[in-house]
DNA sequence: CATTGACTCTCCGGTTAGGGTAGATAATAA
DNA sequence: TTATTATCTACCCTAACCGGAGAGTCAATG
């Protein structure tokens, strides 16, 4: 029988440990005075906590060897359930790594003109009015988009909230003049498909890339590099067209430098083959 | 100017989230409402919210961020560091699943006896009376061992607490008879060295394998055995002589079942050439 | 105009695996 | 008997939020 000190430094375990695993029911001591409360450990024990602190650096919880430790069938199971979230943890950890490097990578490249910083989110699942069409040159943006508004709110349809409007560009190159291209604007219902505008439900998109471009749109390319070379650097591929979302522009901000557009990139994880 | 719930859906960020940042001051909102203390958010705070998100999803800490992300210096540094510990984080998930397909193969090949839990432990710096002396037989070993015991009372030595004695194997491999033995017992001070006994002081021991055998020494070598397959599995290579720790024995357990040896052998981490 | 339902606020408690301290006893040494 | 050390309980702290309670706010409807 070793007082709670003489224990802990048997087996190098902190006092504090031995009191929270009591107190938690994971190793109790073998007796316990009722005057005085002091804790009395045995040699005896020791299999036990040997096995509890094998399990603990293996990466269970407290709470996991509680459940596991004393019914030996599951714990084939629990190891294995184990490993699968090691081995993942492991590729978050790679993941974190490979965004670092191509992180520091752009930093020393660019000095402090670290502008476009790529993170990955979900695209919800919408309803858009959708017009594809083909338009001369970039500025007849400005003619088309009108269109849209004004068709919406003739069909009752209303925008969602927040609001949400991107075009995809179906061109697989990039091109200056006849540009096909598809104006998407979320909207919270469907309404009568025209000619022109058609009503589809566009499906989540579980990752995209997204990059937010802050400025006028003649140096929107630069924020498309920014965000394809992230993609390569780090073991994903694009998966479908990119989206460019319009968050500010003419229609709210005065200078073209306060404009912010974000391009969203669907992407997968790259299968090592 | 958004509301917070309609700036969280924009960015799949909770609500929560907000304000949990909002008041650890990393990301206020650009204006909040002094009668009802309603946020408000602006898409102009977006580029410094991608910078916060894409931090965190390298794997920084709120507080790292807040610290790192208003002084563009030393952010090289940060990222370095942080690199630093990935990279540490990695060898340790590494580590972990080494030791659990270890645990696994055993649980597997010796079913439900699954006796031996390898832990690694620090052994401590400690004096010791040491008395190195070629034995005809394992029986011998307990008419030797009171000899010290009555050397170390005339010496006026006192045990340390908690105790620790231990013999150490000097014979390059196993024997039956003319084993070379050395038995160290723990005391908390030096005290006249005699022919036979000598007095010593053993360095630290930072990392060692630890195994627990119950029962009797004849079936010892299966502990052993368990504790250096564990080594070699696990990326290690003894760096030491094992030490046989003697916890329960003879001298306070009636049946040898319940006695109790711990196997200690140093190791270091094997480099990988 | 009042009410409803959706939205937002603050405050409190919980999560892991203990660490740090305070104040009160208990055991041991001088 | 006193002084020192060991141990006890109890409370607050960590990181990054989540969940819920109770109260106040906003916009639209009857």
């Amino acid at each position: 029988m070793y007082k709670i000190g003489v224990f802990s430094k048997m087996n190098k375990i902190t006092i504090k440990t031995l009191r929270h695993y009591d107190e938690i029911g994971l190793f109790k001591p073998i007796h316990v005075d009722e005057m005085t409360g002091y804790r009395y450990y045995s040699s005896s024990q020791l299999p036990r906590l040997y096995e509890i602190l094998a399990l603990k650096s293996i990466g269970f919880s407290l709470s996991e060897i509680l459940n596991s430790i004393d019914q030996e069938n599951n714990m084939v199971d629990c190891l294995e359930k184990k490993k699968d979230h090691i081995l993942k943890k492991i590729e978050e950890e790679e993941f974190k790594l490979s965004q670092l490097r191509t992180y520091l990578k752009t930093l020393k490249l660019e000095g402090t003109n670290m502008k476009y910083k790529v993170i990955v989110k979900e695209l919800p699942e919408v309803i858009v009015a959708s017009m594809r069409t083909v338009i001369p040159d970039y500025d007849a943006y400005y003619k088309v988009y009108p269109e849209m508004g004004e068709y919406m709110e003739q069909q009752k349809v209303e925008c969602s909230v927040p609001e949400y409007c991107f075009t995809i560009y179906h061109d697989g190159e990039y091109k200056e003049s006849d540009i096909d291209v598809e104006i998407c604007e979320a909207v919270t219902g469907y309404g009568k498909d025209s000619d022109k505008i058609k009503f589809k439900k566009i499906d989540k998109v579980d990752n995209a890339a997204c990059v937010l471009h802050k400025g006028p749109y003649n140096t929107i390319g630069m924020a498309y590099g920014a965000v394809m070379k992230w993609i390569e650097e780090n073991g994903y591929e694009v998966s479908d067209l990119p989206r460019e979302s319009y968050i500010d522009g003419i229609w709210n901000k005065e200078t073209s430098e306060e404009w912010l557009t974000e391009i969203q990139v669907p992407i997968i994880f790259k299968q090592v083959v």
